[in-house]
RNA sequence: GCCGGGGUGGCGGAAUGGUAUACGCAGUGGGCUUAAAACCCACCGACUGUCAAAGGUCAUGCGAGUUCGAAUCUCGCCCUCGGCACCA
């Protein structure tokens, strides 16, 4: 038999489930909009797609998260931290496919069990503001804003080449093509050309770029600003009238300074001049380069390291400033979706145009000295600074100042303007897949494109659908969805079939939290002024130019149809690492980490812990098997610590010992609120332990009072609550206190405490450490000096030496410079 | 190629101009136990030194520099992980 029963042992799985329930019961997680005295905070996770279980990788988002919230909560905020289910996508289609399971079905028994390891967890999660996006009530609003933007001018329908995944069958967006792959699954996309919808993000370009308002990680900015890809130039016109009566090409630059170094133009295979351009005797030729073209994948086309290729229109063009006529180009290293799809051949100063120069014999001309230049033949393009030389009346100028003269000159003489491009393309929202909003319009043949009225909506998405992966929309095949009537004429019309990005329903989400229940609106005002923006958002940076854009965009748009008054979605962002494993990513096959057989061993409070210990949160941490152990044990002895029987407390106390462990106390809860301000967890729990390995010192030594004990107890249970609810609760009730300890005020520190008589000063000879004194924390240099140079570790430095210099910063060290 | 994060004991990591290696893991020795687990105590960068110590030297990717003093600041490299990449 065991000295103790169980009831005196930390059995975690004992005492877990009965808290979630009790918690719930109480409904302490429950926030209400506006509570007198308190200021509201909205911390707020990325929400997941529910796939089959609550990973490990959801738990490093979430739990940490948590503990977040939970620390502003005992802070004395107000704090909304809801969940959700991002819950439309392709996962659940593609288990339809494979399966044949009903991707209704298949996600709603995802849903419940996520809701349940969710429980698990001990999130603090108000579970009455639960939204999940493929809910009729929620995608209502998806096809609501849809219908706002089209009256706005906002969504528009056009055809173009767009990004197509054969793998997934879907049109994608530019956001989500990577390495020119498709960002779900890896598989290389090709261009088709389609009619499809867009939300015209372009649009607020320029605002987008302006981010004075969000404290968000740098990184992510900067991959926002270079995403958005803002440049500015010129469009310049050059005279094809010779050979297209009338005509001209335009081209776009940034280098508008090397206007007279031309020497050659090159248009996009695609472009829509090459047809009327191409010569007789260059027409095979220009055919069957379109042709290969076409052939060659995305990757391909735009990797950096493939050669320059292209062949002669046979056609030339006028140089609008020097009149030169210059050969023209097909080439496919010009993009046609960028710029006006033609570009000025400058080889001196660009390095693809010297590649491409070199390899087809084309003049070299240098408008801009190079430095050092003695006038022979350059080996690669000057791209820097320089006197403009070859340049008739703009001869002599730096390059910069004659950018602006020649933009000015072109201007005036109407031969081109200057102009901004974007990198950022208009979100292409439509997805030739069932499971996602429908997109709410009907095709009339004599009304054209018709909206759906809004009191027709939700626009339903049909229960049963045949996945016959055509690449069309299974919807086009379910007719009593397909048909319909027209909504002005009353004849037969047909409904749109693609349905939206899933981007969409996580674009306006966290709105939707503020008041997850409203029927008549997707959001009430009040309450958004009551919660937005997001005060805390938290999660991977993997979205830096795809939600977290989106979101931006819908926010700015929302504000200009009226909808709320605000800027930006979320003020703060924090974005954690990424966690691997023993050195290597974490991966169902070769790499497993499976929570369920550690919270089974440990319990959730300790999985909690070591996740938020094991390394610097947004820089990730690497897991180890046996590092858990360690958060386990110092949970067992917090445990016995807080739990200890009075007898073994003293009524003849130290002063001096209970001066030092209030100090410790205090200290801590300073090194706690600074650490969790700034998301240091693992900082903040290493600071609980040296907490606790300092009260296991005095725990036995009898020279702590009854009351300062119970302070300190106190103190590391209110500290340890945000990250280990469960235990903390569990002491907190068995020491007899009255009401959850996840409703207490986290303690503050009392800077009295701090302060101490005496330091240690360390005492270094020349920036070395040789010696270290314990002093009173007031004193002067002259004595510290004094009491330095009176050590006889020192003095064998300093006899028969001069001292020339000595530096003193107090309550650290003295440094004596000797000679 | 460009942009950003990072490189510290056997391992995860701490310290952002002032005692490098906090905290934890692993390891070693001891206690408790019939035994094991658990738990408790002590030690734990390398080299050198000693019966033991005291002490000394070296060490934060590499090389220079600034400073009384550098993991921390500056310059130049190397490695690694992310992101972007023919954007005219």
């Amino acid at each position: 038999m065991s000295k103790y029963s169980n009831k005196d042992r930390y059995i975690p799985t004992d005492i877990e489930p009965k808290w979630v329930k009790r918690w719930e019961d109480d409904g302490i997680y429950r926030t209400k909009n506006v509570v007198e005295g308190k200021k509201n905070y909205f911390a707020l996770t990325m929400f997941p797609y529910p796939s089959g279980d609550l990973h490990i990788g959801h738990w490093y988002a979430f739990a940490p998260a948590d503990a977040h919230a939970r620390f502003r909560r005992m802070q004395g905020y107000n704090v909304m931290h809801p969940q959700g289910f991002d819950s439309f996508g392709l996962p659940a289609e593609n288990a339809a496919i494979e399966n044949d399971i009903n991707p209704s079905e298949w996600t709603w028994s995802n849903i419940n069990n996520f809701r349940r390891q969710f429980r698990t967890m001990g999130a603090s999660y108000d579970w009455s503001r639960e939204i999940v996006t493929c809910s009729p009530e929620y995608y209502k609003w998806n096809q609501h804003f849809f219908l706002k933007f089209y009256e706005n001018n906002l969504a528009y329908r056009a055809s173009g080449r767009a990004n197509w995944c054969p793998q997934d069958k879907t049109t994608l967006a530019n956001e989500q093509v990577k390495d020119g792959r498709c960002e779900r699954c890896g598989t290389a996309v090709i261009k088709k050309d389609l009619k499809q919808w867009f939300f015209r993000i372009t649009k607020y370009a320029d605002e987008l770029l302006n981010m004075s308002k969000i404290h968000w990680p740098e990184k992510i900015k900067l991959m926002q600003k270079n995403w958005i890809g803002k440049s500015e130039g010129v469009n310049i016109q050059f005279n094809i009238d010779d050979f297209v009566p009338g005509g001209t090409i335009e081209t776009f630059t940034t280098r508008i300074d090397t206007i007279y170094g031309v020497t050659f133009i090159v248009l996009a295979p695609e472009h829509k001049l090459v047809n009327e351009l191409v010569q007789k005797k260059q027409i095979e030729a220009v055919s069957s380069y379109i042709e290969n073209t076409n052939k060659i994948s995305e990757i391909e086309r735009t990797s950096a390291e493939r050669d320059k290729t292209g062949v002669s229109t046979g056609a030339y063009a006028v140089n609008p400033l020097n009149g030169e006529k210059v050969p023209i180009f097909i080439g496919d290293y010009v993009l046609s979706t960028y710029g006006t799809g033609a570009v000025m051949g400058v080889p001196a100063h660009d390095q693809r145009d010297f590649i491409f120069a070199k390899k087809y014999g084309l003049d070299v001309r240098i408008v801009i000295e190079p430095k050092n230049w003695e006038g022979g033949n350059l080996e690669e393009a000057w791209l820097g600074e320089g006197l403009q030389v070859n340049s008739e009346k703009f001869n002599g100028l730096p390059n910069n100042v004659a950018k602006e003269r020649i933009s000015d000159y072109i201007e005036n003489n109407k031969i081109g303007h200057r102009t901004t491009t974007y990198h950022l393309r208009d979100w292409l929202i439509s997805r030739q897949r069932y499971w996602g909003t429908p997109i709410p319009i009907i095709y009339c043949v004599d009304c054209k494109i018709v909206p759906v009225p809004e009191k027709d909506l939700p626009v339903l998405l049909p229960d049963k659908v045949e996945f016959n992966q055509t690449g069309k929309s299974p919807l086009t095949e379910n007719s009593k969805f397909l048909n319909t009537v027209c909504p002005k004429c009353d004849k037969p019309a047909e409904r749109e079939t693609d349905t939206m990005d899933t981007f969409v329903d996580s674009s306006w989400y966290h709105f939707r939290f503020m008041s997850p229940k409203s029927q008549f609106a997707p959001f009430e005002k009040d309450q958004v002024k009551n919660w937005a923006p997001v005060h805390q958002y938290m999660g991977g940076a993997e979205h830096a130019v795809m939600h977290l854009l989106y979101s931006r965009f819908f926010t700015k748009a929302l504000r200009d149809l009226g909808y709320i008054d605000i800027d930006e979605p979320y003020s703060n962002l924090v974005n954690q690492g990424m966690l691997i494993k023993e050195h290597k990513k974490i991966s169902k096959r070769s790499n497993p980490l499976n929570p369920d057989p550690v919270i089974k061993r440990y319990g959730a409070d300790t999985l909690r812990c070591y996740l938020m210990f094991l390394g610097p949160w947004e820089q990730g941490g690497d897991w180890s098997d046996s590092g858990i152990n360690g958060i386990h044990r110092w949970l067992n002895r917090c445990w016995s610590l807080c739990l200890r029987k009075p007898e073994s407390k003293t009524n003849n106390p130290d002063p001096d010992e209970e001066k030092n462990i209030l100090r410790v106390a205090h200290l801590t809860t300073k090194r706690l609120i600074d650490d969790m301000n700034a998301f240091k967890f693992n900082t903040s729990i290493a600071a609980m332990m040296e907490f606790t390995n300092e009260l296991s010192k005095v725990a036995d030594k009898g020279t702590i009072s009854k009351k300062v004990w119970n302070e300190c107890i106190n103190r590391l249970l209110l500290h340890l609550a945000p990250m280990a609810p469960y235990i903390s609760e569990e002491i907190w009730q068995r020491l007899g206190n009255v009401g959850s300890i996840h409703l207490q005020n986290v303690p503050d520190y009392d800077s009295q405490y701090l302060e101490i008589e005496n330091v240690t000063l360390v005492v270094q000879i020349n920036g070395r450490v040789r010696d270290q004194i314990t002093v009173a924390s007031g004193i002067t240099q002259e004595d510290a000096l004094q009491i330095a140079s009176d050590s006889e570790k020192i003095k064998r430095f300093i006899d028969d030496k001069d001292i020339i210099k000595t530096i003193f910063v107090p309550g650290r060290l003295i440094n004596l410079v000797i000679k």
